[in-house]
This record gives C-alpha cells, sequence and structure tokens, in this order.
DNA sequence: ATTAAATCCTATCACTCCCATAGGAGTTAC
DNA sequence: GTAACTCCTATGGGAGTGATAGGATTTAAT
C-alpha cells in the first residue's frame, strides 16, 4: 500500500465535481451525460453520486429530466470535504485517528509527526476549492508546494 | 479506503527503526529483542526488517549474537526512506505517480494539486530524520503543522 | 565438532477492501 | 402512459493486508 493513496473512487469524485461546477446551472445533470462527460464507468459513478448526495455536497432530482447539481457554490466546497464523503476520513494510522494514536518509550513522539502528516494534508485541501481547481487559481501555498524543486519528479 | 493510511507496516517500520536508534550502537540487536521492545508480532517484523534491509536503511549480522543494526546515523536517516523501503511511493493516483496523470478538460488542472499533495507530504517526512523524532527536536514545520489550530481534531 | 542462536527464504492463509456490474423498484416530466 | 431518470440491494473477481509456519543457512561460543 502507498501511504497516500488516491483511489479511483475519490478521483471519480472529484472530476465530477468539477463537471458539475463547470455546467454552473443549466439545471440537473444525469449520471449518463456526467459519466460520458469524463469518461467514468457509469454505475459506479452512481454509487459515487449517491455518497456525495448523503454528504450534503450534491442534490438530486428524480425522474424525466433529472439529475446532479451542486448543492452549494462551487467557491464554498472544498476538494476536502469531497475526499471525506466519498472515503471518510482523510487520514489513517492503523484505522485510528492520527490524534489517537498512543505509543511508549522510544516512539513517543510519534503521534506530533502524524497529526503533522494531516494537517499539511488539510493545508492543501482543505484551502483548495473547486472553483479554485476549476480555474486553475490555486491558492498560494498549493502553488508554492508545487512549484518546489524536484516536485514533479520521482523519489 | 483513507486517502493516508499509515499501514501496519510502515508503522511497525518506524516503531522498529527508533529502537535500533536508541540503542545508539551496542552491535547488533536480534528480531526478538526488537519485538520485544515495542510488542510488534515477531515474524511479521522479520519480514519488514528484511525490506530494510533491501532498501540499505539497516545492516544485518547473521548467525548467533546476530542481528541489526542502522546503516546510517540516526540523523542521516529521513523518515520518508522508511516509508518507501517498506510501503513503496509515497503517493499514487490510481496506480500512478501524481506527476504522471493527465486529464482532459475540466480536470485538467488536477495534476497540480496531486503534486501538491505529494510535496507537502514530503515537506513533512523527508525533513524529519530518526533523530529528530527520537528527541521529540523536530523541524520548524512539523512543529508548525502539528501547532496548527484543531489539528488535534477530528474533522 | 557440536550446539545454540540468529538471519533468511518460501509458502500459505484468512480477511478485508476496491472496482465494478446487474437488475429492478420507484419517481417524475412530457 | 411512457420514456427518462434516480435509488436500492446484491453480487463477484481480484488484489492487498497482516500475519504465521517451517525449515535452510550462517555464525559465535564452548
Amino acid at each position: 500500500m502507498r501511504t497516500v493513496e488516491i483511489s479511483a473512487k475519490t478521483e471519480y469524485a472529484v472530476r465530477a465535481m468539477l463537471e458539475l461546477a463547470a455546467t454552473g446551472d443549466g439545471g440537473p445533470i444525469s449520471v449518463d451525460v456526467l459519466a460520458r462527460g469524463q469518461g467514468l464507468p457509469r454505475k459506479f459513478l452512481e454509487s459515487i453520486l449517491a455518497d456525495l448526495r448523503r454528504a450534503g455536497l450534491v442534490v438530486s432530482t428524480k425522474g424525466a429530466r433529472g439529475g446532479y447539481q451542486l448543492a452549494l457554490p462551487p467557491a464554498e466546497i472544498p476538494i476536502g470535504a469531497v475526499f471525506r464523503a466519498v472515503d471518510g476520513p482523510l487520514a489513517e494510522v492503523r484505522g485510528r485517528r492520527p490524534h489517537q494514536t498512543e505509543y511508549d518509550g522510544v516512539a513517543q513522539h510519534l503521534p506530533v509527526l502524524w497529526v503533522a502528516v494531516r494537517s499539511s494534508l488539510r493545508q492543501v485541501l482543505d484551502d483548495t476549492s473547486l472553483e479554485q481547481l476549476l480555474s486553475g487559481e490555486l491558492p498560494g501555498r498549493v502553488r508554492d508546494l508545487a512549484a518546489e524543486p524536484d516536485a514533479w519528479l520521482s523519489r
């Protein structure tokens, strides 16, 4: 397993949300159109949108001409919220939340590191809105991180 | 799956490395002693140490009185190196490296976000050494992240 | 030399999660 | 009424996680 693993589910969720944000408000968009737009598996996307609806990030309209719309303006939806909606908490350490870990002896400072890891992730995902991601006008800190030397290279 | 999931394997690896760092250099330490020291499953730890050895982070001594030692001073071993040794690359997006992702249309800026996520993780894990984690004297940036408002609370 | 203490290697296994699909029940616009 | 949707439940292959077992090999100490 990779420490940070952005799953297909999460990636699809973000892309679907971007599609919804891009359409502005021309009424509900169906799963079929959404799936076609970004080339996502239709049935799988259907279950993802159900998660997003339960989290209150999108609203659905049933029946003919129905579909999905954002529940809030794109500027008010942090990407982190999308992650949590489909994936649960951002960070876990062996099934526990970072701040709930405990260690004896030489490992006693580990929780600080785990919390810092989560905090750094939050600073990226919770400070970037759907609108910013759509326009490419990302927060200064996010830009700086991506502009870091070697940020685009493997290690 | 959680976006950041620190596995048992990775956690055990870091804790074992901390044990090795703490012992300074009193000769090799056996898996048995190591496992007892932090309460880790012996056989599982054995396979983890094999990974750490293949990555060149520890050296082993075979036979009676054998065991494991750090291959470098603790100040020269970043925590990130331990992660990569047992877990592979720090970050992946649907099985690809963040900088190798590609998207059309509305999702075109996504790679910048993915790279920023990885970059933020690197700034924590690659800038913290085994020695710093052992002593609790973490890098300024890591301390700041852990001191962020709400860093120790659930979201 | 023998023995005891280690690493090292291969195999196996239960379990869980991921990604996805199928089929149909319910709802609504036209 | 019917076509176009969402919504719900069930299913399933495959991969990965977290271990454990058993023994082959190597070495220090007596």
